[in-house]
RNA sequence: GCCGACCUAGCUCAACGGUAGAGCACAGCUUUCGUAAAGCUGAGGUUCUGGGUUCGAAUCCCAGGGUCGGCUCCA
C-alpha cells in the first residue's frame, strides 16, 4: 500500500497511505512548506491537508506565485475569517449565508453577505477587522469534514443557519437522484458550507487585507428577497500589493468623469436642475459637438436619412410600440392636457415609435430599402434614484439612433455595416479595451414577444456577423431587449464597473405593431424587419467613459481649448492676440491668455487644463512670426513659424490624431500622466 | 426603489455643543516677467431644506432633498 506522487519537475516521491500535500511540500523545502497555499492534485484544486488517495497522483502545489488561482484560496479564506469575525462579535442572531472570493473585480477582493440583527457601521467595520486579525494570530486551522446532506443540515439547523439548509436542498436538488456529500469547513468555533479549497489555518491569511465598506445586497440577487449586509474586503499576499491596490484606486478616483467634469468645466449635473438631468457646459459641448459632427457625416455616407421629431408624443403611439405599459415604471409620469384629453402625451423614453411613423406615411417599394431613419433624439427614462451615476446613468439622454427597415435577406449586410461603424468609432477614439456581448433571449423566462422563428433567425443573423469580423464575444442568455436579440459594446469605467456603449437590435416586433409594410417585386405587401442602433450608446454615457479614457487629455480634434496662446509678459499681447487671431481664422479653437500671470502660472494653468498645445510668444517671436511650441505632456518643442504650425495642427486635427508632426520623437503616440493613451489605430 | 455613508465659501477641506476658518479659484493694486504657482489687499456662508432637543446646534434627534458605494433595474 503505497502513494506515489510524481512532481511538476519531473521527479517522483513514495509515500505511505494518507500523505498530504503539506507534507510532501515539507519534504521538498522548508519555504516551499510556508508559501504553499493549496495543491493541483491530478488537476484538481484540493487542501494542503487533505490525505491523498492511494495510487499515483500528480501534484502541483500552489504558492503565492500562482497569481489569481492562488489568491482567490488566499481570498476565500478571509471571507471566512470575516465571517467568523462577525459572527464572534455579534453573536447567534447573526446567519451568514455566501462570501465569495472576487478576481476580476476592480475594487473588492472578497466579500461575505450577513442576515444580521443590526445594521453596520464604520466604526462596527473597524471592530470586525480587529478581530479578523485576532483570528489571524490564532492560527486557527480550517479542517474539512465531508457530510451526508442530512447531517450537514442537522450541523446547520444547530447553528441557526437557514440559508445554509436552503443552500444544501439546493445542491442536493441539483445533484438529482444521487445525493452529494456536502464538504463543511471547520474553523475553530466557526463551521461554513464550501466547497473550498482553503489556506490550511487562519495564520496564513497574513496582514495584508483589509474591509472597505458594507452595503445591501438582496439575497439571491433578487429584490423580493430580504436585503442582506455585505461587507466587502481587499486581500493579496504582501502589504506591497494591498498597497499598490490602493494606490490604483486612488488613481483611478482621479480620472472618474464626475472629477474630471467639474475640474475642467465640461458638465453639471445641478439639484435644482433635477437629478441626472446634465447641464452641459461650453467646453463639454465643444466636445459633444465634434463627435455629433463627425458621425453625421459618416452616417450621411452611408446612406443613412436624417430626421427630426419631437420630445413628447401622444401616450397612445406607446401603447402602439408595446412600450406603455410594458415600461410604464421606467417613464415620467404621462401630462394631461385637459378633461377631454384622452391618454395624455408622454415624454419620449425612446425614438422608434416616431420613425415608424415616419415610415408609415408614405408607401415604400422593395427597391427603397433598406431605409435607414437616423436622428440624435433626447430621450427620458425614470431611472432608479440609486442607479444615477454622473453622466453615465441618467434620466434625460440622447441616443445616436437610427432604424433601419430592410428585408429578412438584408438584415446581416446592414447589422454587418452597423457592427463596422461601432468599430470605426471605437477605434479612432483609441477605446480599443471593450467586449462584445450577443444578448440572447432567455429560454426560461416569458417576457420576450414575437414568434420563436424569428428570434432563431435573428439569433443566428447576429451571430454569423460577430463571426464574420472574427470578434470575440460572449454569448448570453437574458440580456436580450423583450422585441429581439442585441450585440453590445461593453466597456469598462475608471472603476472596473462595466457600462454598454454601442448597441445593435433586430426588431421584428415594432413593424409588426405598427403594421409597416412594403410592396415586394411580387406586388403584395411584405413586412420590413427593423434594426435599432446607435454607436455610441448615448454621447452623455459615451463621453463620460471617454474623459476617464482620455484622462482629460482629449486628443486635439476634441480638446475645448486647442491652443493656449501665452505672450511671456503684457508687452507681446498684441502679438499674442494676432497669433490667437490667425489660429481662429485657420479654424482652430485658440485661447489668449492675456492675465498678469509670468509666464509659469500661465503654463501650469493650461496644462492643468489639459489644453493639447501652447504657443509662447515673447520678442524673439513677435519679430521672427514665429510661436514657440508647447506640447500638453512633452513640453517645449521650441519655436517654429506659425504657418507651419497651422499646418501642422491642422494635419493632427484632421486625422483624428493619427498624424502628429508637432508630437515627440515617434511622432505618433502621446502619453498623459497617469494615462494610458492607446495609439492611434487605423481604420 | 432597497441597504449604508456623506452634504460647511465656486472647488478641496478644517472646526465636532460655545464668535464658522484655510488653500485654490475670484476682484483690486504692485510687479512686465522666457517654459508647471510673484507679492499685498479684499470680497465671498440660510453650514442642503424643514422641524425638534438645548441657555446655546454646522455639531445631537426626526423628516425630506441630493450625492457616493453596493444591490436590484436598464427599451
Amino acid at each position: 500500500m503505497s502513494t506515489q506522487i510524481a512532481l511538476p519537475d519531473g521527479s517522483t516521491k513514495q509515500y505511505d497511505d494518507g500523505v498530504t500535500p503539506a507534507r510532501v511540500a515539507e519534504d521538498i523545502s522548508a519555504g516551499l512548506a510556508r508559501a504553499a497555499v493549496a495543491a493541483e492534485v491530478d488537476g484538481a484544486l484540493c487542501d494542503l491537508t487533505a490525505p491523498l488517495a492511494e495510487g499515483r497522483h500528480e501534484l502541483r502545489l500552489l504558492t503565492d506565485r500562482d497569481g489569481d488561482a492562488a489568491l482567490e484560496v488566499l481570498r476565500h479564506t478571509a471571507a471566512h475569517v470575516l465571517a467568523q469575525a462577525v459572527v464572534r462579535l455579534y453573536g447567534e442572531g447573526v446567519q451568514y449565508t455566501i462570501g465569495p472570493a472576487l478576481i476580476d473585480d476592480f475594487q473588492y477582493g472578497f466579500y461575505y453577505d450577513f442576515d444580521l440583527p443590526r445594521s453596520i457601521s464604520a466604526d462596527d467595520l473597524a471592530a470586525i477587522e480587529g478581530e479578523m486579525r485576532r483570528i489571524v494570530g490564532e492560527k486557527i486551522p480550517l479542517d474539512r469534514v465531508e457530510l451526508p446532506p442530512d447531517e450537514a443540515k442537522a450541523e446547520m439547523r444547530r447553528r441557526g443557519q437557514h440559508y445554509k439548509i436552503e443552500m444544501i436542498d439546493d445542491l442536493v436538488a441539483e445533484a438529482g437522484a444521487a445525493p452529494p456529500t456536502v464538504s463543511l469547513y471547520r474553523q475553530g468555533d466557526f463551521v461554513d458550507m464550501c466547497r473550498g479549497p482553503h489556506l490550511p489555518h487562519t495564520g496564513k491569511l497574513g496582514k495584508a487585507f483589509k474591509l472597505v465598506t458594507a452595503a445591501g445586497a438582496y439575497w439571491r440577487g433578487d429584490e423580493r428577497n430580504k436585503m442582506l449586509t455585505r461587507i466587502y474586503g481587499v486581500a493579496f499576499f504582501s502589504k506591497a500589493d494591498l498597497d499598490a491596490h490602493v494606490e490604483r484606486i486612488e488613481q483611478a478616483r482621479q480620472r472618474d468623469h464626475r472629477v474630471l467634469g467639474r475640474q475642467l468645466g465640461l458638465f453639471l449635473i445641478d439639484e435644482q436642475v433635477g437629478p441626472g438631468l446634465p447641464l452641459w457646459l461650453p467646453k463639454g459641448t465643444i466636445i459633444r459637438m465634434e463627435l455629433e459632427t463627425w458621425l453625421r457625416g459618416e452616417l450621411l455616407r452611408r446612406g443613412y436619412q436624417p430626421v427630426i421629431t419631437p420630445h413628447i408624443g401622444k401616450t397612445d403611439l406607446f401603447r402602439t410600440s408595446g412600450h406603455y405599459p410594458y415600461y410604464e415604471h421606467g417613464l415620467f409620469p404621462t401630462m394631461q392636457l385637459g378633461e377631454d384629453d384622452g391618454d395624455g402625451y408622454l415624454l419620449k423614453p425612446m425614438n422608434c415609435p416616431f420613425h415608424m411613423r415616419i415610415y408609415k406615411s408614405a408607401q415604400h417599394s422593395y427597391r427603397e430599402l433598406p431605409i435607414r431613419y437616423s436622428e440624435f433624439g433626447t430621450v427620458y427614462r425614470l431611472e432608479q434614484s440609486g442607479e444615477l451615476n454622473g453622466l453615465v446613468r441618467v434620466r434625460g439622454f440622447t441616443q445616436d439612433d437610427a432604424h433601419i427597415l430592410c428585408t429578412h435577406e438584408q438584415i446581416e449586410q446592414e447589422v454587418a455595416s452597423c457592427v463596422e461603424l461601432t468599430k470605426l468609432v471605437l477605434s479612432t477614439l483609441g477605446l480599443d479595451d471593450y467586449r462584445v456581448r450577443v444578448g440572447l433571449r432567455d429560454p426560461d423566462s416569458s417576457k420576450y414577444t414575437g414568434p420563436e422563428k424569428n428570434w432563431d433567425l435573428a439569433e443566428t443573423n447576429l451571430r454569423n456577423v460577430v463571426r464574420r469580423f472574427e470578434m470575440d464575444y460572449t454569448e448570453e442568455p437574458g440580456e436580450a431587449a423583450f422585441y429581439g436579440p442585441k450585440i453590445d459594446f461593453v466597456v469598462t469605467d475608471a472603476l472596473g464597473r462595466e457600462w454598454q456603449l454601442g448597441t445593435i437590435q433586430v426588431d421584428y416586433n415594432l413593424p409588426e405593431r405598427f403594421d409597416l409594410t412594403y410592396t415586394g417585386p411580387d406586388n403584395a405587401p411584405h413586412r420590413p424587419v427593423m434594426i435599432h442602433r446607435a454607436p455610441l450608446g448615448a454621447p452623455e454615457r459615451f463621453i463620460g467613459i471617454l474623459i476617464e479614457h482620455f484622462a482629460g487629455a482629449f486628443p486635439l480634434w476634441l480638446a475645448p481649448v486647442q491652443v493656449a496662446v501665452l505672450p511671456v509678459s503684457d508687452k507681446f499681447a498684441d502679438y499674442g492676440a494676432d497669433v490667437a487671431r490667425r489660429l481662429r481664422d485657420a479654424g482652430f479653437r485658440a485661447e489668449l491668455d492675456d492675465s498678469p500671470e509670468k509666464i509659469g502660472a500661465k503654463i501650469r494653468r493650461a496644462t492643468m487644463d489639459k489644453v493639447p498645445y501652447m504657443a509662447v510668444v515673447g520678442g524673439r517671436e513677435a519679430e521672427q512670426g514665429t510661436v514657440a511650441v508647447r506640447e500638453r505632456t512633452d513640453g517645449d518643442r521650441g519655436p517654429i513659424a506659425l504657418d507651419a504650425f497651422v499646418e501642422a495642427l491642422a494635419a493632427e486635427r484632421d486625422s483624428k490624431g493619427r498624424t502628429r508632426p508637432l508630437a515627440g520623437a515617434d511622432g505618433t503616440d502621446a502619453t498623459t500622466e497617469g494615462a494610458e493613451i492607446s495609439k492611434q489605430e487605423g481604420l
